[in-house]
DNA sequence: AAGACGTGGTC
DNA sequence: TGACCAAGTCT
């Protein structure tokens, strides 16, 4: 009661003076949130600065989004990761487009009904873009009212979630929703952070819990570390009169659908990976290649979820007759294809080593 | 419910 | 260097 109304006026009290000024909050229209929750999924702020601005420019409205290909949309994400949520949300446009609508739902359960929306995402477009008392509880907001309540639950379980919504709920109950939401949002960012945190400057800490039990560093509850797998990575550069081999990942592939790559394969030892990889080309190009002696043309470290690789580079020499098929080009430069490309392929390309001749 | 899915940054 | 983290969702 009291205590929820005071909390609330000082999270916004704090945020009014000291919230963040973040390009996705000039102009806010229920597709512009929805596009940058989606861009913020596990992506830092600072990464989705420089790409926010010219994905609106260049896919304006759900409309426009609707009607643009996969690959354009994908091209223009490139780099930022987890990109099972842009091809959720392009099929989510064409579904609301296809449905006859031309902006977003209204409701949480409409809007969860919908492909790469969840329970925050929906929270976060209810309570940023039509000011319903909806929660959006992300990592800040996970830390901050674990923190200030002593919560030992997690939100990666459902009754975990639910005890965290049921705490914005109540805030909620006391102060305009969009304000409590990115007023989390920004004491989570700047002040609770996860490693020292500055409680000197926190408008709650008065009523922190974990602070006045000194025991901060114990909330949230800290995660298994998943153990990480090494991995090699041999990739081959097969050239011919119309430039370099690179060709498209199938549409259900479990990482990075539809990149288009210079061929590559998963292994444990280098030379493993090298027939592993002779064996695909050939396969599916129908050529013949024979290696007598492996020439290394470059080198690079990746890292994709919880597999450290090693990539390299590897010359498969140039070929002369090799059959065209879909998702196969052959270009001089990456720049040219027309479609996403994969970071292990950009990585490897963009810094020919001396020897990159062949 | 645990594990997959990318990538770059920080301490 | 390595561990941990960032406005999660899906299976």
């Amino acid at each position: 009661m009291t205590g929820q109304a005071s909390l609330a006026r000082r999270l916004s009290a704090w945020f009014g003076r000291h919230g963040r000024d973040l390009p996705w909050r000039e102009h806010r229209t229920p597709y512009s949130v929805w596009v940058s929750e989606i861009m913020l999924q596990q992506t830092t702020a600072a990464a989705v600065r420089g790409r926010y601005e010219a994905f609106l420019e260049r896919f304006p409205d759900l409309v426009a989004l609707a009607r643009a290909s996969e690959e354009e949309v994908l091209s223009e994400v490139a780099g930022l990761g987890y990109y099972r949520r842009f091809r959720a949300m392009k099929k989510a446009a064409e579904q609301l487009v296809g449905g006859g609508r031309d902006d977003l739902p209204g409701t949480r359960e409409e809007l969860m009904e919908l492909p790469g929306i969840g329970f925050y995402t929906s929270g976060a477009i209810c309570s940023l873009a039509f000011s319903q008392p909806v929660p959006a509880v992300d990592g800040n907001v996970e830390r901050v009212l674990g923190r200030l309540h002593a919560m030992a639950e997690r939100v990666s379980s459902r009754r975990g979630l639910r005890a965290f919504e049921d705490r914005v709920l109540e805030l909620m109950e006391h102060g305009e929703p969009s304000t409590i939401t990115e007023a989390l949002f920004d004491l989570g960012a700047t002040v609770c952070l996860p490693r020292s945190p500055r409680c000197d400057a926190c408008p709650l800490q008065g009523s922190c819990v974990a602070r006045q039990q000194g025991r901060i560093d114990e909330f949230p509850t800290p995660k298994v570390a998943t153990t990480m797998v090494d991995r090699v990575v041999v990739v081959g550069h097969l050239g011919s009169r119309r430039g370099t081999l690179f060709w498209r990942r199938p549409d259900d592939a479990s990482r990075m659908p539809g990149f288009w790559e210079l061929p590559e394969c998963w292994a444990d030892g280098f030379d493993d990976g090298v027939a592993k990889l002779v064996a695909l080309v050939e396969k599916r190009l129908g050529a013949r290649i024979a290696l007598d002696e492996v020439t290394e043309m470059n080198q690079a470290r990746h890292t994709i979820t919880r597999h450290r690789l090693d990539c390299r580079l590897i010359s498969l020499g140039t070929s002369t007759a090799c059959r065209d098929e879909d998702g196969v080009l052959w270009v001089r430069d990456p720049s040219e294809i027309p479609g996403p490309v994969s970071t292990i392929t950009k990585k490897l390309w963009r810094r020919p080593a001396a020897a990159g001749e062949a």
